[in-house]
DNA sequence: GGGAAACGTTCCACCCAGCGATACGCTCTT
DNA sequence: AAGAGCGTATCGCTGGGTGGAACGTTTCCC
């Protein structure tokens, strides 16, 4: 058995985790299920984290709690961070009036540490707090342009999973892309992660010019025009690199 | 001792409360003060804590990590909230160019699960994930008019700290005000809560007229005219009120 | 309607994870 | 050099944690 399950803190940290993706309730059973571990234990440990208002019952099941959210909200990082983007993600909206996400690269995926969009905003897999593969989506796939080497070679090595009939399997062809995007300072991606689905992504230099931040502004095949986008995301991406210049956020 | 404390995922918990407002790295000297825990222990947990990937180190002391960021915005009823409220809550700040929030009433305290505002927000002390009593903001009071009479009388009770010189401290007064907040469906706030910031706030009603949901927009004395955005604000309230309707969120 | 299957809670005797006073090492300050 | 403050490591005791088993309840299906 895994060590870390063998302390309380431990499988209370793997019944909170087990709530992934889209799963808003699970049942006693599913915790078991995905925890591995013995169903009374979970019954007892959970009924401990509902006490402690890290988890919510209900007659289905149980949800991570509000109290969760606000302490998640307490990130030190990811808060300021949050705090010194919004305004540029915001002005980037209002001027596309397009999806735009902000991402960060954490170890060989993003995680979405912001999305803002309308109304008629495109069906897309992705949402804040949640996380993609690098080598299919535009913030993706400049963060693995700038990313060390080393990185990009396990990427370029590992099996490139086809989650549409346009993602790119062929390392040589992505190779050859993020080659283009360290020239260009942008990506693209044409349906790459979803189908439909259109983005142009920028990265978040720092002042050695490396970075594991990117925005992006995405859209539906059809009325969505990636390259018309581009100095309004690389205008965004600029501003809030020098904003973040010279603080140290971690 | 606090019950709670003996276990040790109450003591882990106790940990992670510990991270309050303003606070971005805590030493563990901090967290044996504020928790009342005998140092050894808090080392020890907390470093299990790191170990779980709840907590960070670094050269200062702890801090709240980017995977319970992740974690926090798995909450289901705040994440569904979210995404559903924020086209309206861009809407509303396009059309005013003003702070805005949304927040729902916990106990006697509102806690706001959004805010956007652009690069001239005026200073406030919410921010995304804060709390802030009921009695003087605009969302407090609009929540507080359509509380259970049971909570009303609590709050107008209990003291009602004076936080800025224009601070209603007077129970009669804003008694009054909570009348009035009902009829016009929406509630104003003048220096309440922080010197120089204006407020309205509108509430987010369900079928039955109730409500624990409320959005407002805030700008500085001077530029701001609160009044000016009352149907902009209302109109992102129904708005949200309609989109909700019949959802099942809890 | 009855038998089985799945779910969730409670019980309880064993035992090791957790406990925390104490000691130690380090860095500042006086 | 002495003291104050911080963080880690030690270690023997003990009760919080454990999980198989048993029990109630609901759901399903023949």
């Amino acid at each position: 058995m895994d060590p870390q399950l063998k302390t309380v803190l431990g499988k209370a940290v793997a019944i909170l985790r087990s709530f992934t993706g889209d799963d808003r309730v699970l049942s006693l059973a599913e915790l078991v299920r995905r925890t591995g571990l013995p169903k009374a234990t979970v019954s007892r440990v959970a009924a401990d984290l509902v006490a402690h208002r890290l988890l919510d019952r209900d007659p289905y099941g149980y949800r991570l709690s509000g109290g969760l959210f606000e302490l998640g909200l307490r990130a030190s990082v990811e808060r300021t961070l949050l705090e010194l983007a919004m305004p540029f993600l915001q002005d980037l909206y209002e001027r596309t009036h397009e999806t735009v996400h902000l991402g960060v690269r954490d170890g060989d995926e993003v995680v979405y540490i912001a999305k803002i969009g309308g109304h008629r905003q495109a069906a897309s897999p992705s949402r804040t707090g949640g996380r993609m593969p690098l080598y299919c989506t535009a913030i993706g796939k400049v963060l693995l342009a700038h990313a060390a080497p080393e990185l990009r070679r396990q990427v370029l090595g590992g099996p490139l999973e086809r989650r549409t009939p346009h993602t790119i399997v062929a390392p040589g062809m992505l190779e050859r892309q993020l080659g283009n995007v360290l020239e260009a300072g942008v990506a693209f991606e044409h349906e790459e992660s979803a189908p439909g689905l259109l983005c142009v992504a920028a990265p978040v230099l720092d002042t050695e010019g490396r970075t594991d931040l990117a925005i992006s502004v995405s859209g539906p095949v059809g009325r969505f025009r990636p390259d018309v986008h581009v100095n309004a995301i690389r205008a965004a991406a600029t501003g809030l690199a020098n904003q973040l210049a010279g603080r140290r956020l971690r």
